[in-house]
DNA sequence: ATTGACCTATGTCTAAGACATAGGTGTAGC
DNA sequence: GCTACACCTATGTCTTAGACATAGGTCAAT
């Protein structure tokens, strides 16, 4: 199987599959001739767990240290564990973050709402924007 | 104001400012014995509303269209309306997608809570994960 | 043999800084 | 004046996970 049905057999495009083989992830073989990657049953069924592991929150580098430690005969789960639990207190962290900034959007946008457009006047360059940030911080002096 | 002064009074890295400066969103003087920057006031309430709009979801991108606007002496109102709301459908959509990874994630923790570790068997890399993501996809033949 | 639609590999690009490196500054001690 | 030495600087490179552009290959219909 080349690239484009391995890709949609699996549901992802045809560039995320030749950025794994690039980085070696995938290691299909090669037509010595046009350069034409060929794509086995077990490339498929790696390229399946990766995509698998990628929904699960896995960056590539963790599963390649996953897959790596697989290949050494050692088991990963205790790896994949520790993993998991990292990336799902981040991802907590992003929801904190993205919860605050979709805060501040939506007020900024209802504060705005019956703000008339202004012109820049020299010493502000939006003021819908200074307001809403009000001082924002320190500035004492030159 | 040297670089390190002007990120520690508005709370951003010494090497953001180098960044915006280096993308030429801010514009200091250059001492040219040594290369260093040198800020003035107008430099850092530029900053300052970099900041502010940065901190609002604007891209960049988004504050150097808006900027170039304002020193047109067109009103960049219009164009900072337009960006934020789709900045914060983004962010809406970023909200759903990390909400299913959150929970894909927790079920999968969940589901492990009592799963062995197991030792590679050939034909799986991760059990935990191979059977949490089930059949995933198709896989007709070679 | 040629056309044309579709496919391929490879190189480059992205956002917003972080990090590494080599060199400059400035104060303290001599 | 000179030297340490801690701290600072500018610049170049690296990061993620692919997307996009380009040049060239494949293959069925003509």
């Amino acid at each position: 199987m080349r690239v484009k049905e391995v890709a949609e057999r699996l549901g992802v495009t045809a560039d995320t599959v030749r950025f794994y083989t690039r980085i070696r992830l995938l290691n299909p073989n090669t037509n010595p001739h046009n350069q034409y990657k060929e794509y086995s049953h077990a490339d498929v069924e790696r390229l399946k767990f990766v995509v698998a592991a990628r929904s699960l929150g896995f960056t590539v580098e963790d599963i390649s240290t996953i897959i790596a430690k697989a290949e050494d005969h050692q088991s990963p789960c205790p790896t994949v564990r520790q993993i998991i639990e990292k990336r799902l207190e981040e991802t907590e962290r992003q929801f904190q973050d993205l919860i605050a900034l979709r805060a501040r959007m939506s007020a900024a946008i209802a504060q705005w709402e019956d703000t008339p457009d202004r012109v820049p006047n020299g010493h502000m360059i939006c003021h819908m924007i200074e307001s809403f940030a009000g001082g924002f911080s320190d500035d004492t002096e030159k």
